[in-house]
DNA sequence: TTGACATATGTAACTAGTTTCATCAACCTT
DNA sequence: AAGGTTGATGAAACTAGTTACATATGTCAA
């Protein structure tokens, strides 16, 4: 009600400045963005005319002049798994040393939805962009293509992508945590992953169990990618009639949740079954038992894709797709098959 | 080597477009904003000369003469609690309905580096802030009195608060999960909580703890917010001396590493000792045992703060101050106080 | 056939800064 | 004292759009 008497005067400019102060726009200007070249008390003058209007300079007007914004996207699935905020995390990070903002979009794994947010991004004048996987809409490859859009790939890695790639291969990771499964001598393995459906990083991780040849048998359930999922996921594997000797989920969040799921059930791991996951989130090496995974250097990469795409942008120089290796992390969640030493 | 013989021709601007399709700045300015008012063919002309010049009009251009840049900043500590993650997400998810994009950056918890990074949302042009806790830096106080950018104070209430606060009473949080265990007849009860140093929050819960008046002790315990961290409280109160009957932390995260810790050495949730968290997280609810805890409505902190922000920019509204209540959850991780029973 | 009106388009002035170039005074040199 | 250099400032052009206003057609009714 008594909500300020004051008129709505606008927000004032540099001519308003320059007019208050008696001097030209160009000498605001200069107090603006190299005061030492001005007079000491014309700076004096100035600055107390900028003080006394509230004077802001206009982000956008500058923007203008220069052509930079300072300010990339990143488009990211979801924030509710903690491996995208880890990677977000050492993103924002690495981009801030370089001056430059971090705009935040997620896409719920929608192409439609990223495609949209991506023209939303460009329309408020990105600079750049930072995306997750392989697969994405048409529109989305025509946007980047008409507007030459600095664009970098995470996640997954493909030299042979027109955009650079900067990730770990999924394939790969996912053979190396079958594999240590099998050197332990386990034989049936019930497999748990996320939602195949507009997901490339989960079918690579898949395609990559299955190129594997060897003498044993692979079950897998699919489920949602949280704890809960991973919950439902033991209690699906649980009621099956045949119980695997060991369990690989393609995501850590998920084999906590088995972890839980089972313990709930009385299964003790590893003794009654090995549980291995995939990420290596903080939360794997303190949870009991403690989770082997392959960890995936998911800040590495954030900063990675940062400096990479800060490069591109202030200096024109596209970046290399980078290869960052996936690593085995033994821990205590995974034995040696019993039944298979007797 | 062979990068592009093309000639570095520089981005194409309306004029050029106006130049090449033979019609005038302002027919082009129509057939980007309302096409509908354009003939026909006129339209198709000009379309064609926007895509052979591959024209993108520039956003800076666009936001000097709306006065929109169509983006708002979010001030948080970390990223690395998913606390603030699933705040984040809410946020961004309500914001993109008003078709406002979100800044994300990162404090650390740092007075100093949220004042400097509040500067950089300002020098891009954000619309608007959403800001985390009480305290904050003189810099950045005027800052914002400065620029009378709208910014919203989240994670607490006051009413009293100059800026709108859309938060819980973190001293009523604590209380309520204080009183729970009291109610269970625990009466030696450790509490565990994160770096009081820069954070209000956590002041505030222990200053809601000691504010209560029965007859039994707290013994606080200063940890990382983190699992590690909430692992590592477990340890020191286990090499004490007198146990307690509850352990009560002022975090999710801490909670569900001090379960991990205590697991660990053998001891039994609830039956050695009982034990709460305050947040609940996701995770809490899957944890074995499930957590009890008090549930911060964060999700809906978020959205709210999104309402809020994105109608106080588009409808110079200022926002009424929102309390949001905190509610305890019971689970299965805090039973009654069994000695006292006997 | 002329006036009234709508439709389509153009001209030029705006938005709010930066930047180039010119000007002028002051100081220094010879 | 004339000429050269430096320092400080201003005028105006420039960035890339939007938009108010003017103008040129075309259609219809009187």
């Amino acid at each position: 009600m008594t909500q300020k008497a004051q008129a709505p005067k606008k927000r004032s400019n540099l001519r308003d400045v320059a007019k208050a102060a008696g001097v030209s726009v160009a000498t605001v200007s200069r107090v603006l963005n190299e005061p030492g070249v001005v007079k000491k008390d014309t700076l004096e003058k100035v600055q107390k005319a900028i003080a006394e209007l509230r004077f802001v300079p206009s982000a956008a007007a500058r923007a203008i002049n220069s052509g930079r914004t300072r300010f990339v996207g990143a488009l990211i699935p979801t924030l509710d798994n903690a491996i995208f905020a880890r990677f977000l995390a050492a993103l924002e990070r690495k981009l801030s040393d370089d001056g430059l903002s971090l705009v935040v979009a997620t896409t719920d794994s929608d192409p439609d939805i990223e495609a949209a947010k991506a023209k939303g991004l460009v329309d408020i004048g990105a600079e750049g962009l930072i995306i997750t996987g392989a697969s994405h809409s048409p529109e989305f490859y025509e946007l980047i293509e008409r507007t030459m859009m600095p664009t970098i790939i995470t996640s997954y890695f493909d030299n042979s992508n027109p955009l650079p790639t900067i990730g770990y291969d999924n394939e790969a990771a996912a053979k190396l945590a079958l594999r240590h499964l099998i050197e332990l001598g386990h034989r049936r393995i019930a497999v748990v992953h996320g939602p195949i459906h507009n997901n490339d990083r989960t079918q690579a991780r898949l395609s990559g169990l299955h190129s594997l040849s060897w003498e044993g048998e692979l079950t897998t359930f699919e489920t949602e990618i949280s704890l809960r999922g991973g919950a439902d996921a033991a209690a699906r594997i649980e009621s099956n009639s045949s119980k695997p000797d060991a369990i690989l989920c393609l995501s850590d969040v998920v084999a906590l949740g088995v972890l839980f799921g089972l313990q709930s059930k009385g299964v003790s791991i590893p003794e009654d079954v090995s549980l291995m996951g995939l990420d290596d989130l903080p939360s794997s090496a303190v949870a009991v038992p403690s989770l082997t995974t392959v960890h995936l250097p998911v800040s590495r990469m954030g900063e990675r894709a940062a400096i990479a795409l800060a490069r591109w942008i202030s200096a024109q120089e596209r970046p290399q797709p980078e290869r960052l290796e996936a690593k085995l992390i033994e821990r205590s969640s995974t034995i040696r098959n019993a039944v298979l030493n007797e």
